[in-house]
DNA sequence: GTTGTAGTGCACTCTTGAGTGCAGAAGACG
DNA sequence: CGTCTTCTGCACTCAAGAGTGCACTACAAC
């Protein structure tokens, strides 16, 4: 307890910067190797700071295998949010739901989301706290904002959504859950485009069993 | 080579004997903790058998692994065989879809299937060939015999399915991707009936996107 | 500048776990 | 029966990898 104030922030600067760079080299080797077989002298080397500094900062491997999860599990967080923008607001319903689709798809096919996914669902067993942390957190939220929107849509009469949370789940996984299912087992991301026309396929077989006409 | 004839299958009884009691345990534990977490001495003990005699028999942990898990893809095809049955043969599409649908919900998420899943996930990095091996024989099978009844109930204008494939996909993840999904993060399998449940519901879309009506 | 805290390098301990060697027991097979 | 193979138990080697101790350097804060 050296700080002037008493906030968790006015940390040494030097403490910060060590922080960083571990957490990044460490999530990077985490998500290729998994706990066990990601190796903290590794580790240190890619971020450039002593072992030593590793075990100061951390204390253990599990902790430093959590908190950088925590890292990444508030990233997917945002990228939840952002994506849950507004749904349900305009007259163009098809317009609105192809839009969310392609969206949708190409944020969690397209970026790190799937290797994170890969890590959690293989520690599950060791870490079981953060395989359900993370699906509140992300998939969860996701999940919740659709059906929002999909309740919108069927207050205002242009779409007949009995269950919304149901039909939040209908949604995601016709537009993504095959190319997501496949990209879990797979080494290399399957290419846009591809991603992006089953994304609005999907899109209009839910529109076809949930439009209101 | 002391065998009376040429067959692979006139073995010892006893390598027979230790093959199958040691596959036995060495899939039960890895599909509890993963390739690198799991331990041979472990396995030994399980399977009443000496660390010597798996060494004996398969020669290193790897091989064991790939040994062990190629039988449980065996199984899993089996599976995906028996579940493939008829579809498209009666005139009562409705009745045909939702069985179907129960069945597969029931096959994937009722067994072991989302253990072996978990583990092929977890070790994507490591073992490729394995996932994209399962991936062939298992999901990629039924969906391939999915395609083909959804086409046999087009060509009889039952349903109107331009992309069997695409038709078949949409099936499967109405039906059990949302808690397919989710049991891949959980530990404890979902409920039997509340998949049932989400099972008839998706069968439901499916048949109010599809229908030729 | 002085003082305190953080980071470094490196040698070190300890544990775990894969894989081996061997001598003897037990079972297969003629 | 005798012979050959496999299985066992156990002690062993070897490597990897988590975590520590320490003397020393470098930076932060006043």
């Amino acid at each position: 307890m050296s700080s002037t104030k008493g906030g968790a922030e006015g940390l040494d600067p030097r403490v910060a910067r060590s922080r960083a760079v571990i957490v990044t080299a460490a999530t990077e080797h985490f998500l290729r190797n998994g706990y066990v077989g990601a190796n903290v002298d590794e580790i240190a080397a890619e971020a450039r700071v002593s072992k030593r500094t590793i075990y100061n900062v951390f204390g253990a491997k599990e902790q430093l295998f959590r908190e950088s999860l925590g890292e990444a599990l508030a990233t997917a967080e945002r990228f939840s949010r952002q994506l849950s923008v507004e749904l349900g607001t305009t007259d163009d319903v098809a317009a609105e739901v192809r839009d969310a689709a392609t969206r949708l798809a190409a944020t969690v096919l397209g970026g790190p989301v799937v290797r994170l996914r890969r890590l959690l669902i293989g520690e599950a067993e060791r870490f079981p706290d953060l395989a359900e942390d993370y699906y509140a957190r992300a998939p969860g939220r996701v999940m919740a904002s659709l059906a929002d929107g999909l309740r919108r849509f069927h207050e205002r009469g242009l779409l007949r959504i009995p269950d919304p949370d149901l039909a939040a789940e209908h949604f995601a996984f016709l537009v993504m859950g095959a190319p997501l299912d496949r990209a879990l087992f797979a080494t290399e991301p399957p290419a846009a485009e591809e991603v992006a026309a089953r994304a609005v396929a999907g899109a209009e077989v839910f529109l076809r069993a949930y439009l209101s006409a």
